[in-house]
DNA sequence: TGATACGTGGAA
DNA sequence: TTCCACGTATCA
């Protein structure tokens, strides 16, 4: 991992690449506004929007086209080409972007991680979540997650808007196949919110959308739906609502920011990952066959670091808590027995691909372990350790502990 | 029922 | 302290 400069950055690519193109447009947190300022006020606007989009996707599809053929060597990551084969299949959602989903299966992010360099070795980690810089504002601004989904972000132009919805409302179905979340929809979402190009709506962002898969820090704030700086949702978020397993996405978004009914300028910081966590952590899930997708943050409602705590329940929450406790009930006296769950959104829960080459990974069969750089960060301490304190997930750098919402 | 992964105890 | 193997919980 470290040595990692030489990689194509996709990040910094498509973030120059948007601000040049997107910038005047939506850059701003003003312009995200939620009393339709502007954005959408006229359809100039929105012209130039589409146009600029068009232009985006152009530059993404053939960075993708390129890098993907010359640098992954998919073989190497069957898991990688099983997901792009998943999310071609989960393409109706977004279905100009399934294709490119699928590439990004198996794209070799640069830029992160193990990811850099030209995606051969062995040992690539495929990232579940877009860059935690700043820099990486989110990419998939999804409208009904928005605080307060104002006219403007919210026109019908948005070809996903719809789709978007219909994620989100199917709730615990985890988005189709998504049910558990793990699978489905951690393809689903993981990449599809990665890809901001695809669904048009990512405007703004510059580099969003690329990263998506990476997840190098989760600063990115992009899990759970949770808005960025310019007030835009990720894709992510759709998926994450999707599988309910988020509370961030449905909590955050929806009702949570709605509900406060803030209004425009208001700046609203988000406490660590939270959202993003959840949502990754569906993602993340999804490689492995997802078993557990979505308790994940319930399960550490006291000790980790799943930012959707503080939150105020959502229905999506509430359900999950639910759930949970139905389930754990009946162990509330072996509670101590139970198996805890990966947070889903410190980095080793966020990667998507097994190194396969780790001892867990060689040793599957006996093993019975997880890939070491898969190893969830809570799991790894000691049960019990941490108090019920929220706290950011380890890897989160502190400085990204925060998501801004305008 | 099979796959995955957490928990635990022993060995290095 | 880390690694490894096994038991077993969980989920599809």
């Amino acid at each position: 991992m470290s040595g990692m400069t030489s990689g194509v950055c996709v990040d910094s690519d498509l973030s120059s690449m948007l601000q040049r193109s997107s910038a005047p447009s939506h850059h701003h947190p003003n312009h995200h506004g939620y009393g339709g300022q502007g954005q959408v006020s006229g359809l100039a606007p929105m012209l130039d929007y589409t146009t600029e989009m068009d232009r985006y996707r152009s530059s993404i599809a053939s960075f993708y086209k390129t890098n993907v053929n010359m640098n992954m060597n998919v073989t190497n990551f069957p898991q990688s080409a099983k997901l792009a084969a998943r999310l071609a299949a989960a393409a109706p959602i977004f279905p100009p972007t399934a294709a490119r989903l699928g590439a990004m299966a198996t794209t070799p992010w640069g830029c992160h991680d193990n990811m850099n360099m030209n995606m051969n070795h062995p040992a690539a980690m495929f990232w579940g979540r877009p860059k935690p810089v700043a820099a990486t504002p989110t990419h998939h601004p999804h409208h009904h997650h928005h605080p307060s989904a104002t006219p403007g972000h919210m026109t019908s132009s948005h070809p996903h808007s719809t789709s978007m919805h219909q994620s989100s409302s199917s709730g615990s179905g985890g988005g189709g196949g998504g049910g558990s979340s793990d699978g489905g929809g951690a393809e689903k979402h993981g990449h599809t919110a990665s890809l901001p190009v695809s669904q048009g709506t990512a405007h703004h962002h510059a580099m969003a959308s690329s990263n998506g898969n990476f997840l190098p820090g989760y600063s990115g704030g992009t899990d759970c739906g949770v808005m960025n700086k310019q007030g835009h949702t990720h894709a992510d978020m759709i998926g994450l609502s999707e599988g309910g397993s988020c509370n961030g996405g449905g909590v955050m978004g929806g009702s949570f920011l709605g509900g406060l009914g803030l209004p425009p300028g208001v700046i609203v910081m988000a406490m660590g990952s939270a959202g993003g966590g959840i949502s990754d952590a569906s993602s993340a899930f999804q490689m492995t066959g997802g078993q557990r997708a979505l308790t994940d943050c319930q399960q550490h409602a006291n000790s980790s670091p799943c930012p959707s705590s503080s939150s105020p329940p959502s229905s999506g929450v509430t359900a999950a808590a639910v759930s949970l406790s139905s389930s754990s009930s009946s162990s509330s006296g072996t509670v101590a027995k139970r198996k805890r769950k990966r947070c889903g959104v410190c980095g080793p829960c966020r990667r998507l691909i097994n190194c396969g080459v780790c001892s867990s990974c060689r040793n599957r069969k006996t093993g019975h372990q997880i890939c070491k750089f898969r190893k969830c960060e809570e799991l790894k301490k000691k049960p019990g350790g941490g108090g019920g304190v929220l706290e950011r997930p380890p890897s989160v750098p502190a400085s990204e502990a925060f998501r801004w919402f305008f």
